[in-house]
DNA sequence: TTTAAGAATGTAACCGGTTACATAATCACT
DNA sequence: AGTGATTATGTAACCGGTTACATTCTTAAA
């Protein structure tokens, strides 16, 4: 592999003029641009990255800590991410943690030791509790999606509370009373906020939930499966199941059809994300659709604010839904 | 942020002992260990990576170039590239082309130009054919999951000619005659070894497939419906059909139950990944599964191999599947 | 006690770029 | 032609580690 020196000597010119001519060619006669082009295709010559980042102190990466990025709707998030990151210029080192909180952090030193930049994190947690290298420092971390209710970090969530209230909208609607909820882990924030959008509004309307019939999940199709077989035991069963995502929702759906009830005949069902696959389920699925392809652009310039120091209008902002 | 020469003040040693103390301690005595440990402590010193790579001119990141991550077979075998690399060491580059060609090739000079050790290649595109920047010596490519037909990079793939022939065996055995198939893009190798799979273990039965029961897909499900409806619109229609993957099975799904025909009875389908959705829809769809845990943990010994050159038994493998 | 081998540490070059600063070349204008 | 300002190029330090080689310190055998 040449390297710049090697394009200096066959160029005949120096390595500084070398590395003018290509990053800022105005700073260079065209004479000499000409000569550090056939320099450079003469010896095959590609600049080395790690080199020049080095110098820089600039990895160009972007550290994205998923919890789970099988499911579909982190993997659109994620395009959205890489699209915008690629267009300034940076990479995305993919951190999929698999909800395990250690692998987290493991990955999330990865910006302490100069592998990326800046962290976009797809759930909840601020990596740097313990680790708490932050010694004053803001570190350049954005949350996104299931976000922490902070000033400390900016934010890019969804309108959680008020999606959760206008699901609640539509199944007062529709006349129910009796109703269940599939949630998420108690503990998250995600959780907490659809849960109390969803519980005030119906509260709003006089309906209360009963206490056994809220179930948690994990957010898993298996969870969810999980839960609504609970819902099915009770007595007096709920005719209609909020789950806090789509694909708990189909565990749900799957349970309800094996014990030959009907969807929403007998129970009505709605999810959150708004998969394809819930276009495809028999009946489609009512959800929260989220716009999957905001996510990635807003944390994105966050994110790159914060590492380049410069301000944004708002640093927490709240995309908005629509039901379907 | 401190370097390894505060450390080495700070210990009172020299840089050279420090990096010792902290990468080869036994070359070091159980004291100096000590000393630099409490002044690594005292610092809070981070080594920076970045150096490090670059000095070992070694990026320890490998790139995985995917077509669409937002397919959940796709993700699996992700996940299962990055937990096999993070045990050696290596970081994940992600690198979602979008099935865009030139995303691709700006995306693989990520090596050429020092950003990544390797590629994992999850299309059947060798990304170098116009750059031919490999100049002879062998690149660090491996390509998983859709493999090209070739000796020149390694491969790990499914036996996609055989599951098409356990596809058409089962057809057979429940006595259909009259196939359809939704296939992907016909240039595609994954296309073409099931295709000739699916049609040789017919042909072996005398069945023959109609030239107006085969339809090209893209693998999505919209493609899927597309397809379907065509084949609906036949005069004869196929009771039974192949598609090349679940999500136009998906697809094909929701346009045959558009039309009132009822799965299998009027129509029996057939999909290919044995997505976890496929177990909830109505009914549930036949498939052929594959070792989606199975393609990361192979491809990355290959590449490994590749990267670090030494040899592995074999350099193509190929993995079995399941008819579910 | 001497001495040679082995272990621990130190010195300094090096990786391949970037860039501050110095110097040389060009230009505009008297 | 002479001068100052401007532009183009060159020189060399630097980023933060690693590691070959040199040096010093131990240890054990003669």
């Amino acid at each position: 592999m040449s390297n710049i020196r090697d394009v200096s000597k066959v160029a005949g010119v120096s390595v500084a003029t070398v590395s003018r001519a290509l990053q800022k060619p105005e700073l260079v006669t065209e004479k000499t641009r000409a000569k550090v082009a056939a320099a450079v295709r003469e010896l095959g010559y590609q600049p080395n990255m790690m080199a020049r980042n080095f110098r820089r102190k600039k990895s160009f990466n972007i550290l994205v800590l998923v919890p789970d990025f099988s499911n579909p709707f982190f993997s659109k998030v994620i395009r959205g991410i890489q699209t915008t990151a690629r267009s300034y210029g940076y990479n995305i080192l993919l951190g999929d943690t698999q909800n395990h909180e250690d692998i987290e952090e493991e990955m999330a030193s990865l910006l302490l030791s100069n592998l990326a930049d800046g962290i976009i994190q797809l759930s909840a947690r601020f990596p740097f509790e313990d680790l708490n290298a932050s010694g004053g420092r803001i570190l350049p971390i954005v949350n996104c999606c299931e976000c922490v209710e902070t000033d400390s970090m900016p934010t890019v969530s969804l309108d959680n509370v008020g999606a959760a209230r206008a699901v609640a909208d539509h199944l007062i609607s529709l006349d129910h009373t009796s109703i269940g909820i599939i949630s998420g882990p108690p503990d998250s924030p995600l959780t907490k906020s659809r849960l109390s959008g969803f519980l005030s509004r119906l509260d709003e309307s006089g309906v209360s939930v009963r206490e056994d019939c809220c179930v948690d999940g994990d957010y898993s199709i298996e969870s969810g499966a999980l839960a609504m077989k609970e819902l099915l035991r009770l007595l007096t069963r709920p005719t209609a199941v909020f789950c806090f995502n789509d694909e708990m929702a189909y565990g749900a759906m799957q349970q309800i059809k094996a014990v030959g009830l009907r969807i929403p005949d007998d129970i009505a069902l709605v999810g959150f994300d708004d998969l394809p696959y819930s276009r495809i389920m028999e009946p489609s699925l009512t959800t929260v659709s989220q716009p999957s392809e905001g996510f990635g652009p807003a944390a994105v310039e966050q994110l790159l604010a914060l590492i380049n120091g410069y301000d944004l209008p708002s640093r927490h902002i709240q995309l908005s839904f629509e039901l379907k």
